[in-house]
DNA sequence: CATACATATGAACAAGTATTTATATGTTTG
DNA sequence: CAAACATATAAATACTTGTTCATATGTATG
């Protein structure tokens, strides 16, 4: 049990996409801006600079992915992250690689 | 301090390069057949059943962002994950994603 | 030192993907 | 229902990147 087990080639062919999916910097941009709370779309693109089309299609990927949820409010629609697992995921990352110099 | 800070620009660069070295599966079992203990390259074209170039391409990879580390031994060279941090990522990373399915 | 073994590198190619531009879908309000 | 607002989709382009094939570097051994 000390041991971490080996993940199937299936299973490492799924982490290994939901990394893929974390490997760009303008969607890990989106993702830790709705990380305390749900955005709109229009906020998104705003404050992280970016054209609504570009942030529509990272969401579409990432809501593909189950890593993003949308809540239509009349005529906006707010993102957030799927589930505290996603959150924990990011947030831990983040930890790693801040921490990551001068080590060892 | 409870909620995770958004990390800049820049980290977030980092970070993403970090996750996209992840997000490819080839990668990914390299790194999961190094995680208990240092392997060989042939070993690990051999047992993952790759090209030994293919491997060493990618070995080549990881080394640039210190996620493998090799220690040459006679004529063959060893790898393991490059430190505590590394490992203990690719394993929480692991869990989340197996655990991903039925929540919420 | 020449041969065999183990790993690394370089060039070339194929496949994937992030971004833009233009347009469509959906929702509210007058 | 038409106009205005918010988001989504489609097609096209430019760029990145995984893989292969060929070759080079490095290391031990006879």
């Amino acid at each position: 049990m000390s041991k971490a087990a080996i993940p199937s080639q299936l299973d490492t062919t799924i982490l290994a996409e939901t990394f893929r999916l974390l490997g760009d910097p303008t969607r890990l941009r989106i993702l830790f801006f709705c990380l305390d709370e749900p955005r709109s779309v229009g906020d998104i693109a705003t404050s992280l600079d970016l054209s609504q089309s570009l942030v529509s299609h990272h969401l579409r990927l990432l809501r593909g992915a189950r890593l993003v949820r949308g809540n239509r409010q009349a005529k906006q629609i707010f993102y957030e992250l799927a589930d505290k697992h996603v959150s924990d995921m990011l947030v831990d990352m983040a930890h790693h690689v801040c921490e990551e110099s001068g080590e060892d």
